[in-house]
DNA sequence: TGTTTTTGATTGCGTACGCAACTACTTTTT
DNA sequence: AAAAAGTAGTTGCGTACGCAATCAAAAACA
């Protein structure tokens, strides 16, 4: 294990601060906009990823940084808005696919508009192309931490 | 406004999926060791910076990013464990102070040692100090969004 | 000075989440 | 093939949070 160096622990600090404050205006952003908030925009957009716009319910819950268990509860507020349908899984009877309805795709660009200027407005404008492909490079770096 | 450039949204979306992963790693390391988790050390760290190691509740609850009623309940449970106590303060009869204790402290540094490693094996670990220190000049360049 | 407005903190209420227990189904074992 | 173990998703319960309403005290104003 390397030592615990201050530049890395401030580092970490400036990161966490500037994360939370960011994270927090976007999402502030889009509640004033009348847009739900990143966690729908999270869940929607990676089913709109996904090979046929649908996930099993376990794939969506890790993909969307999720327990299972808030996964379903999304999943239902998403399904009461029209956004997504859950369809029973021929390969696997306990499964459940959620998939993503036209209206979902309508939704999740509304959201992607207003997440993008918030992007752009708190992170991007303050950071040449260059500096962004630093950041990005930099990060990249660093491995996802392992499930264990 | 500048242009909702692609290397920019790309460095937040790696951006955002690293700091959470992380942010989640290193909360369940502190869960997993018995320790309180990381809004607990963000109040006590605040109170432990800041002169006598207090401040007015809402202060606390501006640099430790939480709602005042948020904070309320936060330093309601704080203080259920001893680890801090409410002054009621002098100069503004409606105000209070929250104080750190001598408990408080050795607190803030049992989660800090757990902290801090997490820091190190999830982050840390993956730079080297050069790179480190080009990650904190990076979000230094982002100013703090103002609340509006 | 008395009244209105503002401010600091708390409380009621609703929302979102995780854990553990549960149900239903599948896979493995014997 | 029957029993045991494992897996997918949901539900009950507890926790943490924000918003809006509230109360008490201070500040601004008349």
């Amino acid at each position: 294990m390397a030592e615990a160096n201050d530049a890395h622990l401030d580092a970490w600090r400036r990161l966490y601060v500037a994360f939370w404050q960011i994270f927090a205006a976007i999402d502030a952003d889009l509640g004033a906009a009348g847009l739900p908030s990143l966690s729908w925009y999270d869940a929607l957009y990676q089913l709109y990823l996904a090979p046929e716009r649908r996930l099993r319910m376990s794939e969506l819950a890790r993909s969307a940084m999720l327990s299972r268990s808030g996964l379903t509860r999304l999943v239902d507020r998403l399904e009461k808005e029209g956004l997504i349908v859950r369809r029973s899984c021929p390969q696997d009877r306990r499964g459940q696919h959620a998939e993503l309805t036209p209206k979902g795709v309508e939704t999740l660009r509304k959201i992607w508009t207003g997440y993008r200027a918030g992007i752009v407005r708190y992170f991007g404008d303050h950071l040449t192309v260059t500096e962004a492909r630093q950041l990005a490079a930099l990060i990249e770096k660093i491995p996802l931490p392992q499930k264990t």
